[in-house]
DNA sequence: GCCTTCTGTGATATCGATTACACCAGAATC
DNA sequence: GATTCTGGTGTAATCGATATCACAGAAGGC
């Protein structure tokens, strides 16, 4: 019935009266309105949906935290897709979801290729990424100062004597090209030559930190690493610690994000703060603008990272 | 178009030739079901709901993979809600999820009252509890073995000499109650009297852990401590270094949940294991036999801890 | 007292997929 | 050749909330 709907939603014209017994009504029968036939009528599900490229990673909880919280606010919930590493998946549950009807997407450290990226904008879908930037395309993206905060973390080591400084990469992710690009960028000013022997990859995990830096030793000698991530920090940690290679006396090892463990770990890692809930949050308050809004504004907001010096890097 | 939904829906009845000519046209259109519609006319919505007492904790997060990756299997999708550990918001965001018309809840370490539960059960709401027994409902839940688990922790201490152990424990939660009760009882199987002296409460934090030990050692002599969870142990860990108190010569310490961090503190944090993506897998899995069937059994599953030695019980 | 202007309320169409039902062509049966 | 059957297709009702419209009755103006 009409005027139910209009006591629902904000009285139009409701007699106080009718108001009443409408109120009543919904009381005794436990009448809980139907969002899915207020969805189809009204074209809007108040959904977000959020592709996670892996649930597992702690790193992400923060985040979620941050979209959460700030999605609630204005009553919309989420629907979250765990795309599990496959950038497959991630195209897979962006079908699902726009068959969901979802108001809005926020896409985290996509691994999409552009082309991809950029067709979902061009067909019109409201979405926000996080961690990754089209240029090709109309598309917002809150990122993290990746350069200024790898330069903090690279100039750091330099300035504290660090000359043969290794890096272990990621896998393939722009993060991990912005902070590479850095590293070399920062060696270069300060007049230490790039040597291709010093860099190894690893799959951001523990795992493939500890075997990055099984690689480096085999090949080359250095006082310090540098990681993409806390996570291969902290495996190459370990992996020193049962070689016998003393931490930071023998090895000084610094990574990026800080992600809780950096802080419990013996001794602590030095590493980057990546203001994690901040980055959720914006990119839902973002997203949610642009929702409202007709006439939307396309921007790339990049938020600032910190050192912090902890045990590791021996420069307490 | 009916033809349409016979296509989409495991054709019933359709020539080959017309499936041709309807799934070519969706092609060109870019024709993508819509989800409100097929929910508002089917009753169903192919979502479950999940209330999580906090997304802060890392705790969740395998319990949400295991939950999560079941789910997709029968392509269901999740609906995450964080009540931010207040039970006012749980009771509200279940009658969020039942405006959505979610398929079914999963509920974990639910702080609302018994009789809430029952309310819940009594209405018809399919739902699965994940840490939680409710007695007077029909109800399925997930729960891990606390007393043995619990047995297998202090039962260790005991058996390495330890004799005054101290109990911090969390607040006011089942898993608490239980665990405690069979700290009790196990001292007393093993002729050890029980000292009031000898407990204290913290918030499931390790800021809580740490300021329970402070006045544990304000008030009485112990040479070991079982914490409730290991946030928890993991804070008394830091408060006994600071305070100079070797673990484990001066002081044992032991945990539960076998959260991630526990094998990077120094020294290893001796903990039971709780097979945190098996709750969530079980109970998504029990969530989803029960919506499809008519007769629903209820049942509660059990699962096995394991003690895990590591270094901070001195017994390694 | 007649006409206009509100104000509040019920009736009706709509969103898009599903489903029961009607229908029709052509095959099968007598 | 007339009748029955069957596989395939279109028609229309339905799910529940909302938006538009129409209309009854009250209030106000001349």
């Amino acid at each position: 019935m009409a005027t139910v709907s209009r006591v629902l939603n904000g009285s139009e014209k409701v007699s106080a009266a009718t108001r009443q017994r409408v109120l009543q009504a919904i009381e005794q029968l436990q009448y809980t309105p139907n969002a899915s036939a207020k969805a189809l009528r009204s074209r809007r599900t108040t959904l977000l949906g959020v592709v996670i490229p892996a649930v597992s990673s702690i790193y992400y909880l923060e985040l979620l935290k941050g979209i959460e919280n700030t999605a609630i606010e204005s009553d919309y919930n989420l629907i979250i897709c765990d795309a599990q590493n496959s950038s497959l998946r991630e195209i897979e549950y962006m079908k699902l979801l726009s068959s969901r009807r979802v108001d809005g997407f926020i896409i985290i450290n996509t691994l999409m290729p552009e082309e991809e990226v950029a067709g979902l904008a061009r067909r019109g879908f409201p979405f926000v990424l996080i961690g990754r930037v089209v240029k090709s395309a109309n598309v917002s993206s809150i990122v993290v100062a990746n350069r200024s905060g790898a330069a903090q973390a690279v100039e750091h080591l330099i300035r504290h004597g660090y000359k043969r400084i290794a890096y272990i990469r990621g896998m393939f992710h722009p993060d991990d090209e912005e902070r590479f690009a850095t590293y070399r960028k920062v060696l270069a000013e300060h007049g230490l030559s790039f040597d291709p022997q010093l860099v190894e990859r690893g799959h951001f995990t523990e795992e493939g930190g500890a075997q990055a830096l099984q690689r480096l030793l085999q090949k080359t000698e250095f006082s310090a690493v540098f990681a993409a991530n806390d996570e291969m920090a902290i495996g190459a940690m370990e992996k020193a610690r049962q070689l016998g290679i003393r931490v930071p006396e023998d090895l000084a090892i610094v990574g990026f994000d800080n992600i809780r463990l950096a802080r419990h770990v013996v001794p602590g890692l030095t590493t980057v703060d990546m203001p994690k809930y901040q980055l959720g949050a914006m990119a839902a308050k973002k997203l949610l603008e642009t929702l409202g809004n007709e006439h939307i504004v396309y921007e790339r907001v990049v938020l600032k990272t910190e050192l912090v010096v902890r045990q590791s890097c021996g420069c307490g």
